[in-house]
DNA sequence: ATCTTCCACCAGCAAGATCCTGATGGCCGC
DNA sequence: GCGGCCATCAGGATCTTGCTGGTGGAAGAT
């Protein structure tokens, strides 16, 4: 198994690079509540791993109603488990040996074709934020927002009432963790404000910010 | 291909859920009667199968002036086939491995944008795009799009109000994604924008451009 | 209470990313 | 060979980004 965590890392780094925030289960129990639990956007699950039910914990999701896009990676060859995948709610399938670029822009497909039928509108309080169409309005008008705004709007609106750290927020944003030596965040979440409401994000002295 | 039958019954079984009424057919002969004798608000037509001559059996219709809604299915990286689909009088495509959803959604939008106008002609604003013409007006006065131009323009009709990123417009305009080695992306918006209204696609900076 | 220290805020700026478009040459079908 | 379409290039226009520096304010120490 222990290239299985190999294989899942270096999956979930260049998944990183490629703008994906990443999060993983390395057994059924915990791969069910994290899809569970947490909204995303999408999920890899690995059917060829022993003792993992991978498909167990794909029915259960659709049984429960999650319906974020899944791709599967499948072990070549594996015919039977592909078709099972995909009759069990899966979406796509990628074989092993994979090439993670492919998957990234595989994952990025499902993504983007499974936000064409959800609305994907969030709304609280003031704020309405509509991630398909870039649009977001605050008190009914139309705000403008850049690309970079509006990816942190969005980790924001995720994640309402929950304490945001200045880390989380640059990992989402970049990708790359370059160490704080910039107050890149302090500054989008200023501009943020003053694109709505100065009370709109309070923060945390020393943790980070919240937004609620 | 033994799954193909398994692809069609699932997919079947999904649009029986979705509401709709569902018949088969598995091979062309069938399928061109099917469709000449029924009357069907809208059709499901596996590209990928061989012997079928799927297209021709959509040819065949079309000769004989059945204009309901067609949905294309294809494999995925088989690009001519889908432009071949659509020049003969497909109205959009989905490539496969497919989300069940996603076919209902699609068709649905078909078959209410066919009720509406009964042609294929998708209207919006200050421009008309007919699909099976080809033909184009803007201020009811006729442009001349060439080939390209009228794929891309048929793609934004086709989502208005949704943020389309220049990956997928690649996507959809060719077979590959070779991410920003050239602009020609950025040419064809600029070409459509010149023949028709300069404000007509929006572009948003870092993600892509919006047509509203 | 007052002071001190540190963290956070935000206006403005320069560098760089991103996009636009006229021009060029190659390619294909006729 | 000719005409039209296509991809690409290059220069310039425009917008975004990340940073800086000075200011304001909070938490903790005295």
């Amino acid at each position: 198994m222990e290239d299985d965590r190999d294989i899942a890392q270096r999956l979930g780094e260049g998944l990183a690079e490629a703008g994906f925030s990443v999060e993983y289960a390395y057994n059924g129990p915990d791969g069910l509540s994290l899809g569970t639990d947490d909204s995303f956007d999408a999920a890899v699950l690995d059917l060829g791993l022993p003792q993992m039910q991978g498909l167990d914990v794909l029915k259960e999701w659709r049984r429960k109603s999650r319906n974020f896009p899944v791709l599967i990676l499948t072990a070549r060859g594996t015919w039977s488990e592909k078709v099972d995948g995909l009759n069990a709610g899966a979406d796509d399938y990628i074989t092993k040996p994979f090439h993670v670029p492919e998957v990234a822009a595989r994952l990025k497909a499902l993504i983007r074709r499974s936000a064409g039928q959800a609305s994907s509108v969030l709304t609280h309080g003031r704020l309405t934020l509509d991630t398909t169409t870039g649009k977001a309005t605050f008190d009914g008008a139309p705000i403008e927002l850049t690309a970079s705004e509006l990816r942190m709007l969005n980790y924001f609106m995720h994640r309402i009432g929950r304490i945001v750290s200045q880390n989380e927020l640059t990992e989402h944003l970049y990708a790359t963790v370059d160490s704080r030596e910039s107050n890149t965040i302090e500054v989008y979440v200023s501009r943020l404000r003053r694109k709505t409401s100065t009370d709109l994000i309070k923060t945390i002295r020393g943790l980070g910010y919240r937004m609620d």
